[in-house]
RNA sequence: GGCCCAAUAGCUCAGUUGGUUAGAGCGCCAGCCUGUCACGCUGGAGGUCGAGGGUUCAAGUCCCUUUUGGGUCGCCA
C-alpha cells in the first residue's frame, strides 16, 4: 500500500524549478518518468504536468531514501523532499527546462506503486490509437496530450473572457429536449414516466438560444455539448462541443465584426499570432468557382478555371455531353507535375471517381510537346486555349473534369487539396481565415423530393431575395455565413427569421403542413407572437478549432475521452447492455 | 450501407517462393556499476501470428468468412 502524505505539502511543480531555487529545500510530487540506477547513485526523473526534474539519490545524502528508491519503478507516484542544487557545467542537460539544476533527495515517500504501463509515457513513441484509447488516462499523461488539453482550456478561457467583457451572458440550456425533424439523427432518451415517449439530446442549442433572445437576454453564449447520431470521421465525434453565440438587434455585419475580433484576440492570446482584420470574404458562388468548395484552403493558389467556353464547340464527347447536360468543363494547373508517371495518373482517375466523376483528363505540358490521352479529339486551338487559360508553362500538369457542376467542383476541390499537399504548397505555419457568405437558403433533396434548408429552417433569406422564396426557391440566398480556417469550417451561423409570417412561409416551402410545423415547432412559433427581436449568431466547433490550434490531425487528440469510429468508448466499453429491470422500467423491449 | 488500409512478444515492427525450434529494437526481470539524463555491461523471461473455416504432406505466409482499429464515399440542417 502507498504511503500517506501525513501533512506533507508540495512546494514546487517539477518543471518550474530554476537556478533561482538553488539552495532551497523543496517538496515535489509526481510520477517516475525514468530511473537510472548506477549502483551507488540513482537518478529519478520526476514528472508532473509542468515538466520533468532530475532527483539524485545517494547514500551520502540520505541512506534511508537511497534504500527506499531501490524498489521504485516507472510511473510510481512519489513525494520527494530535498535540496535544489546547481549542476556542474558538464552535467547540465540542455534538453529539459530544469536541466541546470537537480534535487538531492533527503526523503522519499512512495505514494503509489504502478504496474509497468502498457506503453511508455512519452511523446516520441507512436502507439496505436486503440491502445491509447483503452488506457486513455495513461495516454493523457503524455506531454503532448497535456499540452493539447491545456490549449483547449486556454481557448475557452480567452473566449469566455472576451464574451464576458462584451456583455454576453452565459446561459445553460437543457440536454433533455424535444426531438425535432430536419438535420442529423437524434440520440434519444426514453422517458420512464411517459411510456413510449422520448427526449432527444440536442444537436445544438439552436432553438433554445433563439428563445433566449425572445426572453431579452440580448447577448448569449454557451460552451455547449452537442450530440449527433451520425457516422464518424477524423473531425467528427458523436458528442462534440460548440461555442454557441447569439445576439439581438444585429445584422449580418455586426455578427461578423465582433466574431472576427474575438478570433483575432483568441489567436493573439493563445498562439501569439496576429490575425489581420477584417477577414477576407468570398461569396458561396465565388468560393465554388475558384476553389470548388465552400471551405477553401487559402494557404495556396491553384485555383479552378472554367474552360467551358473554350471547348463549347468541341467534338470531344466527354466535353460535349457535360455541356449539353448543363454541366461544365473546368480544370486546375498542378505546377511542375507534368512528368508524373502514368501509374500515378491512373490513380488520380480512381481518386476523382470517388467523388462521382466519370473520369479525369490530363494534359502534360512539356518544353517541346503537349501530351494528352485526348489529343486526337481536341483541336489544337482548344488545347492552346486551355493551356493559356490555366497559365500553364513547360513542366505543368493540367487536370480537367467535365460533368455536372456539383461533381466537377467536388472532384477538382479534392484534387487541388491533394496536389497542394503533394507539391508541398501548403505553409503549415500559416493561418488563413475567411468568411464565406451568401449561401443558398435551400437545396433540393432528391431522395425526399422536396426543398430542405441548407443551414437550418430558421435562417433568414436575404431581403432582396425574399420574393423569390415561392417562385425560384433555389435562387434565394441566405443571411448565412461560415468562418473557414485553412480549409476547415470552424464556425457557421446566420441571421434568423424573427417574424412568424416569414417563418410560416419558410416551413411551407420546406413542405411542412401548417399542422406539422405547429406540432414540431409550435413553441417557437408561439414565442414569435410575443415580440421577437431581430437576432442572429454563430456556433464554433470548439474541437476543430482546438485541433487546428494544436496542430493535431484529429479532434480525438483534443478530447479527453473520445470514442472510436464505431462510436465505442474503448476505456469504459460503452455502449453496453443494461439489465432487464432497467429496460422494463423504461417500457422498452429490445428487438434484435 | 459501400470502398481502401492494418492486425505477429507489453510496445513498435521484420518475417523471402508455403518448408526445421517465428526474429529484432525498446520495455520487463535478475546481477554489476557514483554523474547518468534514450546511462552502460552481463544474463534471463516473454507468442492463441485478431478469431473461425478451407486448400495443402506442410499455412504467420494462399483462399473464404468474421471481429476490431483507422481512412474515406454516402450521411453529418
Amino acid at each position: 500500500m502507498g504511503e500517506q502524505l501525513n501533512g506533507l505539502k508540495r512546494t514546487h511543480m517539477c518543471g518550474e524549478l530554476t537556478v533561482e531555487d538553488v539552495g532551497k529545500s523543496v517538496v515535489v510530487m509526481g510520477w517516475v518518468q525514468r530511473r537510472r540506477d548506477h549502483g551507488g547513485l540513482v537518478f529519478i526523473d520526476l514528472r508532473d504536468r509542468t515538466g520533468i526534474v532530475q532527483v539524485v539519490f545517494s547514500s551520502n545524502t540520505s541512506s534511508e531514501a537511497f534504500e527506499k528508491v531501490q524498489s521504485v519503478r516507472s510511473e510510481y507516484v512519489l513525494a520527494i523532499e530535498g535540496k535544489v542544487v546547481k549542476r556542474t557545467p558538464e552535467n547540465i542537460n540542455p534538453k529539459i527546462a530544469t536541466g541546470e539544476i537537480e534535487i538531492y533527495a533527503d526523503s522519499l515517500k512512495i505514494l503509489s506503486k504502478s504496474e509497468t504501463p502498457p506503453f511508455p509515457i512519452e511523446d516520441k513513441s507512436n502507439v496505436s490509437e486503440a491502445i491509447r484509447l483503452k488506457y486513455r488516462y495513461l495516454d493523457l499523461r503524455r506531454p503532448s496530450m497535456q499540452k493539447n488539453l491545456m490549449t483547449r482550456f486556454k481557448i475557452t478561457q480567452v473566449v469566455r473572457d472576451f464574451l464576458n467583457r462584451n456583455g454576453f451572458i452565459e446561459v445553460e440550456t437543457p440536454l433533455l429536449i424535444k426531438s425535432t425533424p430536419e438535420g442529423a439523427r437524434d440520440y434519444l432518451v426514453p422517458s420512464r414516466i411517459y411510456p413510449g415517449k422520448f427526449y432527444a439530446l440536442p444537436q445544438s442549442p439552436q432553438l433554445l438560444k433563439q428563445l433566449l433572445m425572445i426572453s431579452g437576454f440580448d447577448r448569449y453564449y454557451q460552451i455547449a455539448k452537442c450530440l449527433r447520431d451520425e457516422d464518424l470521421r477524423a473531425d467528427r465525434q458523436p458528442e462534440f462541443t460548440q461555442i454557441d453565440i447569439e445576439m439581438s438587434f444585429v445584422e449580418e455585419e455586426d455578427v461578423l465584426e465582433i466574431n472576427e475580433k474575438m478570433i483575432a484576440e483568441l489567436f493573439k492570446e493563445t498562439l501569439n499570432i496576429e490575425v489581420p482584420l477584417p477577414f477576407k470574404r468570398l461569396t458561396y458562388q465565388e468560393a465554388l468557382e475558384r476553389y470548388g468548395t465552400d471551405k477553401p484552403d487559402l494557404r495556396f493558389g491553384m485555383e479552378l478555371r472554367d474552360l467551358s467556353d473554350i471547348v463549347s464547340q468541341s467534338e470531344f464527347n466527354v466535353f460535349k455531353n457535360a455541356l449539353k447536360n448543363n454541366g461544365s468543363v473546368r480544370g486546375i494547373n498542378a505546377k511542375s507535375a507534368a512528368s508524373m508517371p502514368r501509374r500515378q495518373l491512373d490513380e488520380l482517375v480512381e481518386f476523382v471517381k470517388t467523388y462521382g466523376a466519370k473520369g479525369l483528363l490530363w494534359i502534360q505540358v512539356f518544353e517541346d510537346e503537349i501530351k494528352s490521352p485526348a489529343s486526337k479529339f481536341l483541336k489544337e486551338e482548344e488545347v492552346r486555349g486551355i493551356v493559356r487559360r490555366l497559365d500553364a508553362k513547360a513542366g505543368d500538369l493540367i487536370l480537367i473534369v467535365a460533368d455536372k457542376d456539383e461533381i466537377v467542383f467536388d472532384a477538382l476541390a479534392h484534387l487541388r487539396l491533394a496536389f497542394g499537399k503533394r507539391l508541398n504548397l501548403i505553409d503549415e505555419s500559416k493561418y488563413e481565415f475567411l468568411w464565406v457568405v451568401d449561401f443558398p437558403l435551400l437545396e433540393y433533396d432528391e431522395k425526399e423530393k422536396r426543398y430542405v434548408a441548407r443551414h437550418h429552417p430558421f435562417t433568414a433569406p436575404k431581403d432582396e431575395d425574399i420574393d423569390l422564396l415561392e417562385k425560384e426557391p433555389l435562387k434565394v440566398r441566405a443571411k448565412a455565413y461560415d468562418m473557414v480556417l485553412n480549409g476547415v469550417e470552424i464556425g457557421g451561423g446566420s441571421i434568423r427569421i424573427h417574424s412568424s409570417d416569414l417563418q410560416k412561409r419558410m416551413f411551407k416551402v420546406l413542405g411542412f403542413s401548417e399542422e406539422k410545423a405547429w406540432e414540431r415547432f409550435g413553441f417557437l412559433m408561439e414565442a414569435f407572437k410575443y415580440g421577437a427581436p431581430p437576432h442572429g449568431g454563430i456556433a464554433y466547433g470548439l474541437d476543430r478549432l482546438a485541433m487546428i490550434m494544436t496542430g493535431s490531425d484529429t479532434i480525438r487528440d483534443v478530447i479527453a475521452f473520445p470514442k472510436t469510429q464505431n462510436a465505442v468508448c474503448l476505456m469504459t466499453d460503452a455502449p453496453s447492455e443494461v439489465s432487464e429491470e432497467q429496460l422494463k422500467e423504461l417500457h422498452i423491449r429490445v428487438d434484435l
